[in-house]
RNA sequence: GCCCGGGUGGCGGAAUUGGUAGACGCAGGGGACUCAAAAUCCCCCGACAGGCGACUGUCUUGCGGGUUCGAGUCCCGCCCUGGGCACCA
């Protein structure tokens, strides 16, 4: 597998700068032996919680997309501890749910026995990276210290209403033979093994996120993330402003006579009065409120079924019941059925159909809607289909031609001949809408809004795309649900003093296709007595997602060696919230949702200072590879291991931050590494080479301070790859026209560099003769006044065209540079007279018109 | 269909946010060193046209318009591409 990246064997000769191998042993083991990493979490100042999104520790081993994202946040860390912060930079390993099970399926061994191997596999990959990483606070998500408080964090929202059990439509996948959040379905297939999936219904425990869509979705405004995740979080919250809008079902037995269908068993029922509540963003358009629309599974389909329509209603919510819920939504094919049964629409008082049709969505809104074909695409095309009537009440207005004349025309037709709806609410008027009519959209919708909700039929509303997360899990490799049910006192939280519970060592833990926990077939383990009675109970036999092991990791972090709380107090209020969170944008969404969500809980339950959990989150790019994606069908995934070999971590890292922006990712291409590896082989040499007498020069020190300040910019904004070129830039003019460079010249690039290259960086410190760390020695301050540079150079131009540039004191004036510039050949044959106009952008340009 | 990114030399990518387009690096060419090769060091390197010549001119940031003294950058209309969401009323 791993010779398939060998695409061009590169040259096995070795260059002839330093020996990265053994300088990063060396350090590497230093660091260890002296505690350097080490943060001191009560004494230190300045805190800073410089975090990383913890891996899943895969049997493959490290992907360079992980050692990417770590690098960068190392880098940033390490600048934060060179600015004199105390930096705590922990990581740990993410190690239950199905990505590990699955892989020890495949393999035959136990995830308990596979885990520790591969954990052990990673923290050597990651030591060898150099991370500045604080191992005293590794964690893993399946150890029962720290699971016990993932457990915890469930009872917590259960005690507070926000856990509850329901049974729902869910997705399960045939092939993992598990339930799949719906964000685990890629366009009706299973985001891990491709199969197609379909619908089951199940018990199932959620937590009600929805209660915190609001809070979620406005705090987004004032946290400190990348623009890309707070838009992705705003479309998966999705907002809408509208109204529910309340349609009486006409009554029933004049009807039924006009249908001439007896209905006497349902008679009574029809004497009270029905309601259909309908969620539309757009209530003015219910002047053109044809028919309305309930999903199968509205529990109101049963009453307003007539007898006449019965079966071929019931046929049809079968069928509906039957199709998963991906294809439903993915089989665009309007379908639908007549219930019988007329509403009437509120602002005309005309009796309106009732269907049913799937391409309504009971976790949506109410699970019914007022269609208005003229206006929306979705109800047109079904109109079309069942040959329902379509009103235009909104129209364009015409320019010259009066208020949307051919509309009205049209509208007495029996079937309008206009080919799509109207969907337009820019510069369109209201026709057909009694009193409303011509009136702007943006000025009916308050309007009929308010003159709907007098009457009762209509109050504004906010609603969510957000549904309630999902948990339960139907596997093996995860931490058991607390819970217990008892056949007396019912669904009993396991009382906080028996967590953690533990899950229990089970040789056969493949799922199979009943839907149960494999757990369920350890009646050793899920048989208990009921803490609340002591009669005979039973344990809950489903696992929570992976999702919440890592809504909190950050939060334990600190306070790992206390096992008699999740969070310590006094450490959460000093380290947390997190300073600095790095980390891929496919993770836009769900961890970081939930962690939202998790932490505001915390929050509100007293456990938390603060709601949100990450002050700042930066989002990095994607790395290909040669131009292409990286996969292991392609056989181009780069294995971090050889690369370190051969090229040194030092190199590895500074390449992959040199490679692209790091905030947009970029291409790892093999033959490019060696410019890196060049670049510190230079600095090296020239380290080594170094003059102590004398002093630098005042040209190559200029060029000094200009890069400190350039680096010092660049860092922080995790503009990695120009602060690499800037340092290259100097190396150029450190080496140039063979000089020896002097000491103080050298010295602070590799401060400079240490963030990148954190090993040669220490060994070259130490070789200059200091005894503690590089990291210790704070960061060079660059000097404004050296950086300055005593001469301009401006770029002249002549009518907008580059004709020349000119070398001027910093001070020159428009006179001075005006003079100086026609005082060129070049310049001044193009200028026969006085220019009519100049243009002097100091420290700029030049440009004059003729 | 909707919402975000992004189109710059042979390639990866820079560009102080409207001011000398192509920094830095790779690849390529030439030279030095070497018996030779590798490594190392130095020089050249967007395209086209003219000249023996250190040069001179023209063009050039996906396409078409516009604003401006000046546009890779701003505005309008397209094309291509990567990612996310998708019957959400």
């Amino acid at each position: 597998m791993t010779e398939a990246t060998h695409r061009t064997e590169p040259p096995a000769a070795e260059p002839a700068g330093y020996d990265p191998s053994s300088i990063e042993r060396k350090w590497q083991a230093r660091w260890e032996q002296q505690g350097t990493n080490n943060t001191d979490l009560t004494g230190g100042v300045r805190p800073f919680y410089a975090l990383m999104m913890f891996p899943y520790p895969s049997a493959e081993g490290l992907h360079v997309g992980n050692l990417f994202a770590f690098t960068g946040n190392d880098i940033y860390g390490r600048f934060q501890r060179l600015q004199g912060h105390t930096v705590f930079e922990p990581l740990g390993f993410d190690a239950f749910g199905i990505h590990s099970e699955n892989y020890a399926l495949k393999v035959g061994i136990h995830p308990e026995q596979l885990i520790p191997r591969n954990i052990d596999n990673f923290r050597r990959q990651l030591k060898r990276a150099g991370l500045m990483v604080d191992w005293h606070h590794e964690l893993s998500t399946t150890d029962p210290r720290y699971y016990k408080w993932t457990q915890w964090i469930f009872l917590e929202l259960y005690k507070r209403g926000l856990a509850y059990k329901k049974r729902a439509a869910v997705n399960w996948c045939p092939n993992d033979k598990t339930v799949l959040a719906n964000e685990q379905v890629i366009a009706g297939a299973c985001e891990r093994c491709g199969a197609q999936v379909e619908q089951r219904f199940l018990e199932q425990w959620f937590f009600r996120i929805t209660e915190y869509a609001g809070r979620l979705l406005q705090n987004l405004d004032w946290i400190d993330w990348s623009e890309s995740t707070k838009t992705a979080q705003r479309n998966w919250i999705g907002r809408s402003q509208g109204a529910e809008i309340t349609f009486r079902v006409q009554d029933y037995w004049e009807f039924a006579g006009a249908a001439t269908v007896a209905q006497t068993s349902t008679s009574e029922m029809t004497a009270q009065p029905v309601d259909i509540r309908v969620f539309t963003t757009r209530p003015d358009t219910i002047f053109g409120a044809t028919y309305l629309v309930l999903a199968p599974e509205h529990p109101l389909v049963d009453v307003l079924t007539t007898d006449q329509q019965r079966e071929e209603v019931d046929v049809y919510r079968a069928n509906a019941a039957k199709q998963d819920i991906v294809s439903r939504k993915v089989n665009r094919e309007k379908t639908g059925v007549f219930t019988g049964s007329f509403a009437i629409n509120p602002a005309t008082d005309a009796p309106i159909p009732i269907w049913i049709a799937d391409y309504v969505l009971m976790e949506y809104g109410t699970g019914a809607i007022m269609a208005v074909p003229g206006h929306d695409e979705r109800d047109f095309e079904f109109a079309k289909v069942f040959g329902l009537p379509i009103v235009y009440v909104v129209a364009a207005r015409h320019p010259g031609a009066g208020t949307a004349a051919h509309v009205d025309s049209q509208n007495r037709d029996e079937h309008p001949p206009l080919e799509e709806p109207y969907t337009e609410t820019e510069h369109a008027h209201l026709v057909h809408s009694a009193q409303f009519t011509g009136l702007s959209v943006e000025e009916a919708l308050p309007a009929i809004t308010a003159w709907l909700a007098e009457h009762g039929h209509a109050k504004s509303i906010m609603n969510y795309r957000l549904h309630d997360w999902c948990i339960s899990r139907q596997r093996y490799w995860g931490p058991p649900i607390p819970i217990i049910y008892c056949e007396r006192c019912g669904t009993v939280p396991v009382p906080e003093q028996d967590l953690p519970v533990e899950l229990p060592y089970v040789e056969n833990f493949k799922p199979d296709d009943t839907g149960i926990s494999p757990l369920a077939r350890v009646k050793s383990w899920y048989a208990v007595s009921c803490p609340a009675c002591g009669a005979a109970a039973r344990r809950e036999t489903d696992v929570s997602d992976t999702f919440l092991d890592s809504a909190w990791y950050f939060l334990r972090y600190p306070s790992t060696h206390f096992d008699d709380r999740p969070f310590d107090p006094a450490l959460t209020e000093r380290w947390l919230p997190v300073n600095s969170y790095i980390g891929g944008n496919e993770h836009a969404v769900l961890h970081l949702l939930y962690s939202r969500f998790v932490t505001m809980v915390l929050h509100d339950a007293g456990h938390l200072p603060f709601e949100e959990p990450f002050t700042k989150f930066r989002a990095h790019g994607m790395i290909i590879r040669e131009g292409a994606k990286m996969s292991k069908s392609r056989g181009n995934v780069v294995n971090p291991d050889e690369y370190i070999e051969r090229w040194g971590a030092d190199t590895f890292r500074t390449y992959l931050m040199f490679l692209g922006p790091y905030e947009e990712g970029g291409d790892f291409r093999d033959q490019s590494i060696t410019g890196v590896r060049r670049f510190l082989d230079r600095l090296w040499t020239s380290a080594l080479e170094v003059r102590r007498d004398g002093s630098g020069s005042p040209e190559v020190l200029r060029k000094l301070h200009q890069t400190i300040r350039k680096v010092t910019e660049d860092l922080p904004r995790l503009q990695y790859n120009t602060a690499v070129a800037a340092m290259m830039e100097y190396m150029k003019v450190l080496r140039a026209r063979e000089r020896t460079p002097h000491i103080d010249e050298v010295l602070p690039l590799v401060q400079l560099i240490s963030p990148f290259a954190p090993h040669i960086a220490e060994e070259l410190w130490e070789r200059f003769g200091h005894d503690r760390s590089v990291f210790d020695a704070g960061w060079p301050s660059f000097d404004p006044a050296l950086a300055a540079e005593e001469l301009m150079t401006l770029a002249v131009q002549v009518n907008g065209k580059l004709r020349g540039t000119v070398q001027v004191p910093r001070d020159t004036g428009q006179e001075g540079a005006l003079s100086a510039a026609l005082a060129q050949p070049a310049v001044s044959r193009f200028v026969p007279g006085a220019p009519k106009k100049v243009i002097f952008v100091p420290g700029r340009l030049l440009n004059l018109l003729v």
